[in-house]
This record gives C-alpha cells, structure tokens and sequence, in this order.
DNA sequence: AACCTGACTTCGG
DNA sequence: TCCGAAGCCAGGT
C-alpha cells in the first residue's frame, strides 16, 4: 500500500475520533505511525484543524489534561469537551481510561 | 538544504 | 507530584 504522508494519516485519524471521546497528541502520532511525532500532531491541527473541520478540542495531552493555556484555549477546549459528556475532575484531568478512543482495529482479536 | 515551529513526551531532580 | 531541560519529528519558509 502506498505509504501516504503523515499529515494525511494524522487527519484521517482525527476525523474517526467519535463525540464524547479524546485521544492524545502522542496517541494520534502513534497511530499514524510515528509514536515520536507527537508535536507533528500539532502543527498539523494549527495548519489543518479549522480548514478541514477537524475536532481539535477532542485531542488532550496524555497527563489526561489540556495543554492550552486558561484564556488561550483552554476554556473554550474544556468547554466543548463538557458539551459531549467529558467529565474532568478537581484537578481538571480527564480519566483517560475511560474517555480515550481507538481505533476499531485496536479491539479486534487479531 | 538549513532553519524554524509547536496545543508533545520523556527523563532527572 | 511538580518543574525545568532535553529530545523528537515532519512540514513550511
């Protein structure tokens, strides 16, 4: 199969993250096919993320937390986030356990 | 081709 | 657990 560029890979993957579940930056990259590449993640929603309709706000760090800063983001992140059912506790993590998607693939038997 | 970017991740204290 | 420093990567200039 033709090995397609990351960016590609990266948006594809952002478009199956379904409401209501986050992955992370490095998550993304894994899947994509570089665990490494997690900051490519990023550029890619900077460069990407509001032309081609992605739901940046669904990506997270893998602390469980966000990454933007309070009046840099993070308000309207959490915000959307809440709107899908994400819940975040005192500390303003998410349980990653329980909201973190993955593909199909991943829960297959083989 | 060198240099820069960036909402990361990992390591050590 | 929290913080700073270093490492990492691919696309854009």
């Amino acid at each position: 199969m033709p090995k397609q560029a990351f960016t590609e890979e990266v948006i594809e993957l952002l478009r199956e993250i379904p409401r209501g579940m986050v992955s992370t930056y490095g998550g993304i990259a894994a899947l994509a096919g570089n665990p490494r590449a997690a900051r490519q993640v990023v550029r890619v929603l900077h460069a990407y993320g509001e032309k081609e309709k992605l739901p940046w706000w669904r990506v997270i760090n893998k602390q469980g937390a966000l990454s933007l800063a309070p009046g840099n983001g993070y308000e309207e992140q959490r915000d959307l986030l809440e709107a899908e059912g994400i819940v975040f506790d005192a500390n303003g993590r998410i349980d990653l356990d329980r909201v973190l998607w993955q593909p199909d693939w991943m829960n297959e038997d083989g």
